[in-house]
DNA sequence: AGGACGATATTCT
DNA sequence: GAATATCGTCCTG
């Protein structure tokens, strides 16, 4: 087993500082896309209320629960895709979402594909960002991302210091400070600026 | 610089 | 039927 299979075989909390500084590659027929990653959440579904792989095995999540080093993906807000690599033995739903990065290789092929975004730092700043301007689709859901053809995960040197804390539009008890499991560069530009989770909209009745 | 809001489909209750 | 691991635009300050 390589080297990289092993470090993404522990749980997602464990792993996640460590794709920080690593290189996101993506090639297609219009050429190729590296992201330098600056923010990861962990989700790590055996103990984690917000995961989705929380509440067992369903269609949408079960790559999750497959071998370490493959791409989960999944469609959400009715628009937009996020990606994932999964961590943990198979069998374990855990994952780590790639919320944030620096472009370092193809910048105008990601300029192309994110064309409302002003500043370079704003390409891949969020997590339907990053997929956009890197190329993922939905249909990478599954790749192998060690072994790596069209998307391949390259760790490098552990950056030297990183920021910790609760994560970006989780609602619920997965919100709360108990999964401070948000983990970015200090100081980055391309760090996605925190929001809490929007607040449970009360039920408001009218009165007749 | 930051808050409100609408868009829009899949997933799960 | 409601919520959602979000984003861009439009406001206000």
């Amino acid at each position: 087993m390589s080297l990289s299979r092993t470090l993404l075989s522990a749980p997602a909390p464990e792993v996640a500082p460590l794709l920080l500084g690593a290189l996101l590659h993506v090639t297609d027929h219009e050429g190729t896309v590296t992201v330098r990653l600056t923010e990861v959440e962990a989700y790590h579904g055996p103990v984690d209320p917000g995961s989705h792989s929380y509440r067992g095995r369903t269609e949408r999540n079960r790559v999750m629960f497959g071998p370490p080093g493959h791409l989960y993906t999944y469609f959400t807000y009715g628009m937009h895709t996020c990606a994932n690599v999964v961590c943990s033995p198979e069998g374990i739903g855990s994952g780590i979402l790639l919320r944030g990065g620096e472009i370092v290789e193809g910048l105008d092929l990601a300029r192309a594909r994110r064309a409302t975004s002003r500043v370079d730092a704003d390409l891949a700043r969020g997590p339907a960002r990053l997929v956009v301007a890197t190329g993922i689709t939905l249909g990478d859901g599954g790749v192998d991302v060690v072994a790596g053809s069209r998307v391949r995960l390259e760790l490098r040197e552990p950056v030297a210091a990183f920021s910790q804390g609760p994560r970006t539009g989780v609602s619920g008890p997965g919100g709360s400070d108990e999964f401070p499991w948000r983990f970015w560069i200090p100081g980055d530009p391309t760090v996605s600026p925190y929001k809490a989770a929007a607040v449970k909209k009360v039920n408001v009745r009218e009165t007749p």
